[in-house]
DNA sequence: CTAGATCGACCGACTGGCAGGTAGGGTGAG
DNA sequence: CTCACCCTACCTGCCAGTCGGTCGATCTAG
C-alpha cells in the first residue's frame, strides 16, 4: 500500500473514531491530506472500500500485536494488561480516546454491510483471545474467575467498551482506567495482599 | 405536545437507534410517518431541536421511571433488576435494541453542541440514580460492594452499556442478559445458597 | 543513450442526488 | 378569524462518485 493510502487510512480512521461513518467526508478527508476529493477515489474507489480497509488495517494490527504477546509474553495477566494499558494511554492522551470498532458497531445496523463484517470479524478476534488469555490465566495460577472464561471474556470486553463509552459521555478519561482497574482486581489473584 | 410531534419523536427515536445522528435524514422520518418533509420543520424547525427533543423526551421517560421506581419498589436489588429487565425485553424483542443515549454518546465529539449536553445529562442523572441504588443496597444488606458506590456504580453502567454494545456486535441479543445477571450475581448477597 | 510507451498519482471540472431548510399557500376545526 | 397543521415548490450546499486529462518516474526498444 503506497503512502498516501497509508495517510488516508490513517486519517479515515481518527475521523471515525470522532464522528462515526455517516460523520466523516471525503471533502474532510481531502482537507487533511492536502490533496483532492478525486484522488481519494483513485487509492479507495468508493467510502465502503476505505473503510473496509480501515477496519481491516485495525484487525491485522491487533491480530499482529495479539501474537506478539502470546509468543513474547508468557503471564496471561501481564498478556491482559499490555490490552488495557494500550487504551488507557489512548485515551489519556486524546489522542484515538475510543476503538474504531465500537464506534462502528453502535451504527452497526445502519452500515454498508461489508463494513459490518469487517467490524464483527474484529470482535470475534479479540473476544477469542480474550477467552484463550483467561483461560491461560486460570491454568497458570493468576486469575480465578467466576464463570467460564467465554462468559468471562464477554463480560471483560463488555467492561472494556462500556468503560470507553463511560469516559466519553462523563467528559472524564480517567474513568476508563478506574473501571478496567476494578474489573481485572477482581479476577486476578492477587500476588501481595 | 402534539401527537404527530410525538410521533416525529419516536420514529426520530428508533432512526436513531439503528443508524446513529447523521444516519438518518428528514425524508426518511417523512416517508415512515407519511407526510411531507417540510411538515417536520413546523414541529421541529432543525434537525438539532429534533435530536434534543429525542434525548430529552428519553430522559424524563427515565427520570419518571427512577422515581416510580424509588417510591413504590423499596427493594434496591428489585430497582436494579426492574432498569436491567427493561433492557433485556427491549434487545431480545429487538424493537429498540439500544439505549439512545448511548449511540449518541459513541459518537459525542462530532454531534452538535446542544445534543451532546443533552445526552451527557443523561448519563449524569443515570449514574447519580444507580449510585443511590447501590448505596440504598448496601444499607437494606442485600448488596456487598467490593468498592466504594460511585465506582461500582460506574462499572454498573460500563457493563449495561459494554453488554448492549456486545449484543449487538456479536448479534447475539443473549449476551446482554448473560453479562448483566453475572454483574448482578457478583454485588447481590444470595438470597439462598 | 535516448525516444517513446506505460504507469501510478494526482488534479480541475463536473454530475445527479440528497441533505437540511425556507417561502408561501390551502384547509379545516374551534 | 385564527391558528395549528400540512402541503407544493423551491433553495443552497454538500455528498459520493466520474471524467478526461497532466505530470513525472520507470521501463523498454532501437
Amino acid at each position: 500500500m503506497g503512502e498516501t493510502a497509508d495517510r488516508l487510512v490513517e486519517e479515515a480512521k481518527r475521523l471515525i473514531i470522532n464522528r462515526g461513518y455517516n460523520g466523516f467526508s471525503y471533502a474532510d478527508l481531502a482537507a487533511k491530506l492536502g490533496i483532492r476529493k478525486a484522488s481519494i477515489h483513485h487509492h479507495f474507489p468508493s467510502k465502503v472500500d476505505l473503510a473496509v480497509a480501515v477496519v481491516e488495517q485495525g484487525r491485522a494490527a491487533i491480530r499482529a500485536q495479539i501474537a506478539a504477546l502470546e509468543t513474547g509474553t508468557p503471564d496471561a495477566v501481564a498478556q491482559l494488561y499490555a490490552y488495557t494499558g494500550y487504551w488507557e494511554r489512548c485515551i489519556l492522551d486524546q489522542e484515538a480516546p475510543f476503538c474504531l470498532a465500537g464506534v462502528l458497531a453502535a451504527e452497526l445496523p445502519g452500515l454498508p454491510p461489508e463494513v459490518g463484517v469487517a467490524v464483527r470479524g474484529h470482535f470475534s478476534d479479540l473476544g477469542q483471545w480474550v477467552e484463550r488469555v483467561l483461560t491461560l490465566g486460570v491454568v497458570q495460577g493468576s486469575m480465578r474467575l467466576e464463570d467460564t472464561p467465554a462468559a468471562e471474556a464477554d463480560a471483560f470486553l463488555a467492561a472494556v467498551y462500556g468503560a470507553m463509552l463511560a469516559a466519553r459521555a462523563f467528559d472524564d478519561p480517567t474513568k476508563f482506567s478506574r473501571i478496567i482497574e476494578a474489573f481485572l482486581r477482581r479476577i486476578r489473584v492477587d500476588q501481595q495482599p
